[in-house]
DNA sequence: ATGTTC
């Protein structure tokens, strides 16, 4: 059983026949071919339905901007941060304790996050909110090279088995909603950049850097808690656009592909797996999926029929003192992230590199 | 996604 995809020679769809996809999901890239200016879209295999639109798809237009593509989480993104220890070495629950705090400190004072680059408004309104995970499918995890799969590569990137590694998931957390609701525009309609768009990129970009910043604040007070050395390596964007030749890409749900290695969860239940993309591949917009994609909705999580808690897949340790959201993000809400790897593969998209496993996942320490 | 959210 396929879907059938709208006949229109500006959409690529990298999913092979056994990755379902949404009907819903469907129907949002029929009407994001409508919008203004659209010149191509590249649908991943991790699409599933979103707010204003499709997630898991680049769209390429002629220049105008739309905001409600990228919608409320601008910047959002994927952080790996290498960590000085080694999983045999790794006490986990000593781990489990010590994430567990994540959620004790308040965010950066204005005047660090001056410091760190962050325009002296938005710091005062949002530094608080930097080195907060917030909520969703965010999280911060410790991770483990668990099997190599290119060999050469993994040399090449010094990747090797047992290595303990930091995986941060986060975005703009309350500045990108207020960065969508500042600029007004038709759904559809979008913003030419004569008429608002660049306006919006600017504020736009403002979020993209304050997110990279709250990624890197979250996995450098992650790696302090585990008492362990951390250093910054991949941070991939996967919620934003792009302005390039008066052309506007635009990525909602999809990873950049042009960054060299990039980290693609699974969900708190799975291996996340390392990949090289090839940004020249055809069509795909210099862009592969973000991740393994929401099977099922957050409603339908809810209620008896459900059956309650099963065991994690792989045995990480989640912290989450939200009932609700943990509910919401159990493993069986997403899709396999083993078949949406072997498409990207597939298409030419992106490579396996190495897989990863989590030991402990951090979500919300808040009850 | 959201100093969210009935």
């Amino acid at each position: 059983m396929t879907n059938s995809y709208p006949a229109d020679a500006r959409l690529r769809v990298f999913a092979s026949a056994s990755s379902w996809i949404e009907g819903a999901a469907v129907r949002q890239l029929e009407q994001t071919l409508q919008r203004r200016g659209v010149l191509a879209v590249a649908a991943m295999p991790d699409l599933h339905p979103g707010h204003k639109g499709p997630v898991g798809c680049a769209v390429l237009t002629d220049g105008v901007v739309h905001p409600d593509i990228v919608g409320t989480d601008i910047g959002c993104g994927m952080t790996l941060w290498r960590l000085g220890g080694l999983l045999r070495r790794l006490k986990v629950d000593k781990a489990v304790r010590a994430l567990e705090r994540l959620g004790d400190r308040g965010g950066l004072d204005p005047a660090e996050a001056v410091a760190a680059g962050v325009a002296a408004d938005v710091a005062a309104r949002h530094a608080a909110a930097l080195g907060t995970v917030g909520g969703g499918n965010h999280f911060v995890e410790l991770q483990a090279v668990d099997r190599i799969i290119d060999a050469a590569a993994c040399a090449d990137a010094g990747v090797e088995p047992g290595a303990l590694l930091l995986l941060v998931h986060s975005g703009s957390r309350a500045l990108g909603p207020e960065v969508l609701a500042r600029h007004p525009h038709v759904h559809g309609e979008g913003l030419p950049l004569e008429e608002g768009g660049a306006a919006y990129l600017a504020d736009h970009d403002a979020a993209v850097r304050f997110a990279r910043l709250n990624r890197a604040v979250l996995a450098e007070r992650a790696a302090e808690l585990l008492g362990l050395d951390g250093a910054p390596w991949l941070d991939v964007p996967h919620n934003h656009v792009t302005v390039e030749d008066g052309r506007a890409l635009h990525r909602k749900g999809a990873a950049q592909a042009d960054l060299g290695l990039v980290p693609v969860p699974g969900s708190r239940g799975a291996l996340t797996y390392l990949v090289r993309p090839d940004p020249d591949a055809p069509g795909a917009l210099r862009s592969i999926a973000h991740g393994a994609g929401r099977k099922r909705d957050r409603a339908s999580l809810h209620g008896k029929r459900d059956g309650g808690e099963r065991p994690n897949p792989v045995g990480n340790r989640v912290i989450c003192a939200d009932a609700r959201l943990a509910r919401e993000e159990a493993p069986e809400a997403y899709k396999d992230i083993g078949q949406v790897i072997a498409d990207l593969d597939a298409h030419g998209l992106a490579r396996p590199v190495a897989a990863l496993r989590p030991l402990v996942t951090f979500k919300t320490g808040r009850a």
